[in-house]
DNA sequence: TATTGTTATACTCTATAACTATA
DNA sequence: TATAGTTATAGAGTATAACAATA
């Protein structure tokens, strides 16, 4: 059975009085700055039936597909059993394929299809979109520093 | 009754493969520096007895304190109901008490107690530990610009 | 025996609705 | 009527355990 959620978030990043005392904190600016892009993100890929989950697996299977419901999984760091949901709920749009693998009969072949490609691009102009809107408080150079900067951080 | 959760979760950041399709997402940097940052410092406050939302609240009681539980919850963007559980693992720690009001005798004024004011300053250093841990890939410069470019993000 | 996909189940987090006591 | 705190409840997200089919 697939997963309906689909409600819209209240904007968490509007509903509070910033606290000065955490302002200065660098856990505290990494989680809003994070779920205020999020909630973003979503929003702009809800028209085209995704999310931000939804999108990143359409992006991996595209590049390095066909894949595998279990390798999908390890690549984007949930669990087997999660993925079931969120591949049913690509096949039910119709952007995913379950084939059932010739090597391995316990496995599928998970394809995009040309649907799933066409919302891709879709989707990523869109993310790229909302990235730029997002970014438009800094400069071209902080922008990039700031990108390189959490590169940094998360592949050293 | 409080919540006794309390389950040290899976480390999210080093179990999957970096996709590489994603690295260079806004969103992609952001979640996984954000989970990343913060499994090391509830790890950090963990021994205290503290978890990052429950440092926050200790932390605003502290600057701005007195504040009812509906005053604490707007300022950290939670619910007032889900405050009630917050509040009572804090006081069941006896970080904080619990004083009716003399003004308005619905509201509680929560106050930090000593041992709340000793524990909140370990919590202080642990997490200014783990955030110097954490920005050691990047320099001086760099740090100060990055937390300046997130301040811009949120603030602006 | 181990692994893939699946289901049932449970746990965490959080919010909504409804209650009480005060205002 | 409205608000502070509380409880019961429900929903969303995700994980663990157990199972069938296959390796």
């Amino acid at each position: 059975m697939a997963n309906e959620p689909r409600v819209p978030e209240k904007d968490v990043a509007s509903r509070e009085t910033p606290p000065r005392e955490l302002a200065d904190r660098l856990g505290y600016l990494l989680g809003r700055t994070h779920l205020a892009h999020r909630e973003r993100a979503d929003e702009a890929l809800q028209p085209l039936g995704l999310r931000v989950k939804e999108f990143g697996a359409l992006l991996i299977l595209t590049k390095d597909g066909p894949l595998s419901q279990c390798a999908l999984a390890a690549r984007q760091g949930i669990d087997r059993t999660t993925m079931v949901g969120l591949v049913d709920e690509l096949e039910g749009h119709g952007f995913v394929e379950r084939r059932r693998s010739r090597n391995d009969r316990r496995a599928y072949e998970l394809h995009v299809t040309a649907k799933g490609r066409r919302v891709l691009k879709r989707a990523i102009e869109a993310t790229v979109r909302t990235e730029k809107e997002f970014l438009q408080p800094l400069s071209a150079k902080e922008r990039r520093q700031l990108k390189q900067s959490l590169q940094r951080l998360l592949f050293i």
